[in-house]
DNA sequence: TACATAATAAACTAAATAGTCTATTTTTGA
DNA sequence: TCAAAAATAGACTATTTAGTTTATTATGTA
């Protein structure tokens, strides 16, 4: 009871302005990692954007590591949140597939500025930036019991055939999907993503009762 | 007849000093870009692998830009005759659609040191670098030709069956391939790429006569 | 409302960046 | 073999980088 007390008053807590700032500068940066990469981006360029000047920026972060990590944190949970708001608006699990697939599809409008932070991220920090790595790695890892957990709540339901094996087929939409967006994204056009998307809703139709 | 004369005699002609050293600062600078990236490698990192002084360096390139472009050209085609070599041992065309994912399996201890150029240097040139981009998207559609290459053979000499979609297989192949390797990178371990390449191994055997 | 603390701006610091220049050494080709 | 051209090294230049410091302004709380 006092802990239930505690949470809902905390929930309802008004952000203070220090707080405020800090996200603003978290949101307006996150573009621009995402889009030149982390150690490509300055504090400059978030002077710029920010129109904040360099102090301020130190005041809320030690340094561009803190706030890198913040940054990426910020922006895979974006990423996380656009894909889970659009499933949840289908009611099926096939459904369910099919809006993840959707979320994904438009490439050169993302629904990250900048492109899949996945994909983006994860090859700049894989060999540089462990702290990171292991944010992106949590992400993968949340996005692949996702698309299972859906097919396994599929199969109980009597949606999909009871011997599809949810864990394989999770890895290989998911490395699907981020190879499809890596080839669009150089190609400059939606050909290679709209493939892949075309060819997993054919595999996960052969798998509806 | 001329023609042939002057091709066979530009064949033998020895590399000069300039180009030996040209070639050796490429070849230095490769790993370097491809685990750190384009940008974030300076110029100092680069006198520093070949302990070579800067004012060298700019004999040779022009400029970073110039440079740059060099290495990443020279590591895709690395790449490429590695994969080529690999699957030019192979007598069956079957082998060597295996030949390529064995080729490209170990991400922990990859063919080009850095791991797959296609991924670091195309999510980093996307949006910065058209013509690194556009390098990466020949590299990807040369990838995707030789596979659907591959089939083609496959289904003409009897392999293969008739029906198999050649073009739409090698993308998906390639897909789920980057997003394998991309995942396995993140995680550490090799896990996602084998079961990636456990599914394409699966498919190919289900397509085989 | 007043005061203490926090946030902000802007100037500053030291190091790193890409590129330039000049003296010296090496290579090339006749 | 020798002279001219090319390559090399290392010092230099101007700009940019991440981070620090100090004076001023804004915020929050009693």
């Amino acid at each position: 009871m006092n802990d239930c007390s505690f949470t809902f008053a905390s929930r309802f807590k008004k952000m203070s302005k220090a707080e405020r700032t800090r996200q603003f500068i978290i949101e307006q940066a996150s573009p621009l990692f995402n889009t030149k990469g982390i150690n490509s981006t300055s504090i400059s360029d978030i002077t710029a954007v920010t129109r904040m000047a360099k102090g301020s920026l130190y005041v809320h972060f030690e340094n561009k590591d803190e706030l890198s990590y913040a940054v990426v944190d910020y922006t895979l949970n974006k990423l996380v949140n656009y894909v889970n708001k659009s499933i949840g608006r289908a009611k099926t699990a096939k459904d369910q597939l099919f809006a993840y697939l959707d979320a994904i599809r438009d490439t050169l409008n993302p629904p990250i500025p900048g492109g899949c932070p996945i994909l983006n991220f994860g090859m700049e920090a894989d060999d540089t930036n462990d702290q990171i790595c292991k944010l992106i790695h949590q992400t993968i890892a949340q996005s692949k019991q996702g698309i299972s957990d859906i097919i396994r709540r599929g199969i109980t339901n009597g949606e999909f055939q009871s011997t599809w094996n949810a864990d394989e087929f999770a890895v290989k939409m998911f490395a699907m999907t981020e190879g499809g967006i890596l080839m669009s994204r150089v190609a400059g056009n939606n050909q290679a993503i709209s493939t892949v998307v075309r060819i997993l809703q054919r595999e996960i139709e052969e798998q509806t009762c």
